[in-house]
RNA sequence: GCGGGUAUAGUGUAGUGGUUAUCACAGGGGCUUCCCAAGCCCUUAACUCGGGUUCAAAUCCCGGUACCCGCACCA
């Protein structure tokens, strides 16, 4: 099994992503993109956005700067900052709402002054040595900005979805009125963690994907549910079933067709992202875990190294986001349809780049029997789809392999170049970035235009024209070629 | 955040008070008409940061920062 640090290693060495500012000692919780992870999730960017878009989906993009009026609306100003206690004797820091909890309340209240009454009416300890806790204050999970404005406050957002919610009606108008309507954003969303940990899984400042799909209340269905692969689903309420998405729908694990059909969405484009099927299930949020705003979430959890991490969340938000900003900006939201007038509701998957990113590495990763280690990513999400090599660097070789990279380059391929050292060891560094194809100009391609194009799972090799590897703009992106070559006889 | 541990070239490491700071891999240059990290020659590159103790600190002490393991947290 391929440990955590094995990949960190990797990521590092071969300049997919490193911590951050580590010139100054580095800063907990934020990560550079190296050049070729910078490519990596570029790809895996374009996959997600053109697997959505199979589902209508329109993309935006808002400010990542949210004026404190937006998330008092959205309910993350005050649930998203817990109220803590301090253990005035050694100094271990609890959650109060949920210790307040085990102490036998059920109500737990929502404000600072709340929960000083509850600590000076019971008597709550720390759980580490005993002493009671009598202080309560507020610890904000959202970033403050500092800015010279006495008038509003501002936060780094928390989540990309709010820049789609506050524009409802004039995506609404865009999408000409019709539902569902699936809106889209990509981009850096920031929370405060108090300790974040293994890598870009838990950081401060990462990236992400949502889609907020609005339905009208009385047609929430979605038009057409594939019959799909059995994937694993772990519902809330029983064991771990093996189902097809359609039979899940249909026995009612999966509540409503919308959800169901974003589960089937979100496990394609997983897997043409890299994801290993095997290594991918479905769970149900227990009702205790649901977010504020949501009434059912399904998860796609990834392993990773033993561990299952939520790479994507599809959650019921209902019509939560859009009743609250009508509340708050009392603006009216609703819209009108076939006379009838309604406020939509809202299924959202939101992704996670870089945890599934994180996943496609694990899982891409293996080493062949002489010990060399490959990244077996698919041909779409490769940094590098092919690499040029002069079999020798004299006699014209490389002059003739430079013109052969330039000209895939325009292209429109992702394709680099090598020329040092010796041909095994180049062939070798390209397995470890996870580059399908490397082709290799030798003295016969001085003569007819044919080099031998390699292919990186197989490592088998076959001969092909020059001008045929120019015919097509995207023949490194897909696996017509790979098949091609493993099914090839030398 | 708490407790414990760790920090030396790009990576992995040796180094228990005085070393030109060890070794391997990786990297760069060269030789070999060279197709799977071969070989040979040359070469770049490091003591986490700030204080202190000492004639002398990579080494001992204190603090910061970061990472790892547990606990807590993860809306």
């Amino acid at each position: 099994m391929t440990g955590f640090n094995e990949i960190m290693e990797l990521a590092k060495r071969r300049g997919f992503f490193w911590q951050s500012f580590s010139l100054y000692g580095g800063l907990n919780g934020f990560y550079d993109y190296a050049p070729l992870g910078s490519l990596l999730k570029d790809n895996i960017i374009s996959i997600w956005k053109r697997s959505y878009m199979e589902a209508g989906a329109v993309f935006i993009d808002t400010p990542v700067v949210t004026p404190e009026s937006v998330l008092k609306a959205s309910g993350h100003l005050d649930r998203f900052a817990d109220i803590a206690s301090e253990c005035p004797s050694c100094h271990a820091k609890y959650k109060l709402e949920s210790l307040v909890e085990k102490n036998g309340v059920h109500n737990p209240p929502s404000t600072v002054e709340g929960f000083k009454e509850i600590l000076k009416d019971m008597e709550i300890k720390c759980t580490a040595c005993g002493t009671r806790l009598t202080d309560a204050y507020e610890f904000n999970l959202m970033f403050r900005v500092t800015n010279n404005s006495e008038t509003f406050n501002l936060y780094l957002r928390p989540e990309t979805a709010q820049g789609i919610m506050v524009n409802f009606k004039l995506l609404s108008n865009f999408y000409r009125g019709k539902f569902p309507m699936a809106v889209a954003q990509v981009g850096k969303s920031f929370r405060n963690e108090i300790s974040p940990r293994q890598g870009l899984i838990r950081m401060r400042e990462f990236n992400q994907g949502e889609v907020e799909v609005f339905f009208d209340p009385e047609h929430e269905e979605w038009s057409h549910i594939p019959e799909g692969e059995k994937m694993t689903l772990v519902p809330n309420s029983g064991p771990e079933i093996q189902e097809s998405i359609l039979n899940a729908f249909k026995s009612g694990v999966i509540r409503n067709s919308g959800l169901a059909y974003f589960v089937d969405l979100t496990a394609r484009m997983l897997a043409r992202s890299g994801i290993d099927s095997k290594r991918l299930r479905f769970r149900q949020h227990r009702k205790n875990e649901l977010a504020h705003y949501s009434s059912d979430c399904w998860d796609a959890e990834v392993l990773m190294d033993e561990e299952w991490i939520e790479v994507v969340g599809i959650s019921d938000r209902g019509d939560y986001d859009l009743r609250r900003h009508q509340e708050f900006s009392g603006e009216n939201v609703s819209v009108t349809v076939d006379g009838r007038t309604f406020i939509p509701r809202v299924v959202e998957p939101a992704a996670g780049f870089d945890r599934i990113l994180t996943g496609v590495l694990f899982h891409a990763y293996y080493t062949r029997d002489n010990g060399n280690r490959v990244l077996g990513l698919p041909c779409d999400v490769a940094p590098y789809s092919a690499c040029v090599l002069p079999l020798m660097k004299k006699d014209g070789i490389s002059e003739k392999a430079r013109e052969l990279h330039v000209k895939l380059v325009g292209h429109n391929q992702s394709v680099t170049y090598d020329e040092s050292g010796s041909i095994g060891r180049r062939y070798a560094r390209q397995d470890e970035i996870g580059t399908p194809y490397c082709i290799t100009v030798d003295y016969q391609t001085m003569e007819d235009d044919t080099v031998t194009v390699r292919e990186r799972d197989s490592t088998k090799q076959i001969r092909m024209r020059i001008d045929d590897l120019l015919m097509h703009d995207n023949i490194f992106r897909n696996d017509g070629l790979k098949k091609f070559v493993q099914s090839s006889k030398s």
